[in-house]
DNA sequence: TGTTGGGCTGAAAGCGGTGTCAATTCGCCG
DNA sequence: CGGCGAATTGACACCGCTTTCAGCCCAACA
């Protein structure tokens, strides 16, 4: 069975007191005394109860990371600034994919809050079952990457309307563009609405429409934007068309289908896609994209979590972070 | 401050025995009595402390999860599977990266043990220090893709020994391959020395030497495979010659240094790597490579520790799980 | 009506630490 | 040599929950 406090306090001829003084490293202890209790601690290979030690400070120095999904470089990117901040804060970090969200889910299934101080969390969708989870959250927690104003908690957001606006006003400007086609993921998914909803804004303020049938949701994948792109993109080519495509992942699927049909990227059509993952540069040509900090705002939402802890009454912070128009050679820029 | 049982208990006018059986679904509950109880939880936002209960329990149903890094697919699918696991038996997932693990360095920075029940660990390099951790550790855990035959604990390996062997028995077998240049990342990695150990081995039963300059240890990186590759290439090319490189990642830099220098794949040059990460779908031609089941490894990791947590003193297990080679474009059989 | 035996519920003892406060021990001053 | 404050150390009350174990209430039985 585990060895406890009070064997190394029995075994070193101390009081637990004294063996909890030399643990937590105050200096009132006299430095013979600390030696005894130390090699106690050594020999009895004694290990600290987290639990315990948690319990009567009233925190654990766990914060949760919740996101919607661990597939894709993207997630991994957030887990690992994550991580990084965490280990400098020194907190540890729970880990945790949404699972199921249903209509009337009750949002995350966070079995283990009862043992965090608190939460980062991203979600994909805002439902009603996670709204209500997030006001009924027993613990500090910040959002990231979803714009709640003028809610209670901090939050670290993507300026993603303000990169799209830059990406279309380089496409439109730079490289020609009289036509933009939209590729999204789900309609109802976040991201899709904010990239959307800037293109749209991007292009009527340039007077150049987007028109209805050159709107397609799909699920963020290759494939299905690749399918689709074998189908459609005879259509598309030429006449100054760009696919703007919401993630790098759709925007290979299409230079993919390009190639295959004959459709010289970005000769008869320039292709962008957002989140400029590993994909980006391995595309031939190499995509123009947006590059978006995601390890940047693993580590902002730890910092913020952290501080939030720190100071429980401080006004709810907001943090954004500015992505980067990333122009490679998909775009035609290079050509003019 | 926090809402405790004890207010929960005073609210429905019970004892906080009653509420914590409540809590825990005991059947011996009056169902008015219960019903109260609820309520008075639902009205205060009651959520149980998971210290209090880790502590008096013995357990906190967090498991830790170290990897070497962060970054990359590979790691990221362990952590999928992981996390997948770990939901469906009930545990959380606490992840982290080793830091530093410098040569006197204690070995992985767990900070947080005193709090996880277990943990699954994979370390890239087996260091002295490292060994003295693992033999010091106070919580079962399980290692992964680590080889320590005889040691007390579960381990979780890749039979890369065996795949490296197939790979080689189709290059030389299936696409005629009369010389390998051997590509690894850092001569003292594991993963390096296992597929390096394996090649050799292949090649040799093949009566084909594996000449001591075709070997070069680089770092796992796009880059630098590409910049050798660049710069060595001719003399690689033509004669049967196939480059085995030891991940996806370099794999691909060779294609693309291959194409920049007008070396064609696989006519003058094979090319095979090894993870089955995303990129090897999106090089041209498309990599040959070995399929490693990440996710699963992640998930089997968790399962066995689990599984440990249950029978502390079961014999320590060992699964071993098959690569599968994925034949694509880059070693030339489809030619064939 | 007195027992008996369930079914429920409550009191209290920890789990393994922390932190407060009092007690003990000294070194040193008057 | 007694007194004092600083330096150390110990005793003990908790942190919030689980888990015996005992107690209470009441129906069933004799």
């Amino acid at each position: 069975m585990r060895v406890s406090m009070s064997d190394v306090a029995r075994h070193a001829n101390v009081s637990m007191s004294t063996v909890s003084r030399v643990i937590n490293g105050l200096e009132i202890v006299k430095p013979e005394t600390r030696k005894r209790v130390e090699e106690a601690i050594e020999q009895l290979r004694y290990q600290p109860s987290g639990l315990a030690r948690g319990l009567m400070r009233g925190r654990s120095e766990l914060i949760g990371l919740v996101l919607p999904d661990l597939h894709g470089e993207f997630y991994s990117e957030i887990i690992r600034g994550a991580d990084a901040e965490a280990r400098e804060l020194g907190y540890g970090l729970v880990i945790s994919s949404i699972h199921k969200v249903g209509e009337d889910a009750p949002g995350p299934a966070i079995q283990h809050r009862g043992l965090l101080d608190g939460m980062a969390l991203m979600v994909s969708e805002l439902t009603d079952g996670i709204r209500r989870t997030l006001s009924d959250m027993p613990v500090p927690f910040v959002l990231l990457d979803n714009d709640l104003p003028g809610a209670p908690h901090d939050s670290v957001i993507i300026d993603q309307r303000h990169a799209v606006r830059k990406l279309m006003q380089h496409v439109i400007g730079n490289c020609g563009a009289r036509r933009v086609i939209f590729l999204g993921g789900a309609e109802s998914n976040v991201d899709t609405r904010a990239r959307f909803g800037a293109c749209r804004e991007a292009l009527e303020q340039s007077g150049l429409p987007l028109a209805p049938e050159d709107v397609y949701y799909l699920d963020f994948d290759y494939r299905t934007a690749f399918n689709l792109a074998a189908r459609v993109i005879p259509s598309w080519a030429g006449s100054g068309a760009f696919v703007f495509a919401a993630n790098d992942e759709m925007a290979a699927g299409v230079i993919a289908a390009a190639s295959q049909a004959g459709v010289r990227i970005p000769d008869d059509l320039g292709v962008v896609g957002f989140d400029d993952t590993r994909i980006a540069q391995l595309t031939h040509p190499a995509l123009t994209t947006v590059r978006v900090p995601m390890a940047l705002m693993g580590a902002e939402s730890v910092r913020l979590l952290c501080q939030r802890l720190q100071q429980r009454d401080a006004k709810p912070a907001r943090v954004v972070l500015q992505p980067e128009v990333v122009v490679r050679a998909s775009c035609g820029a290079a050509n003019k």
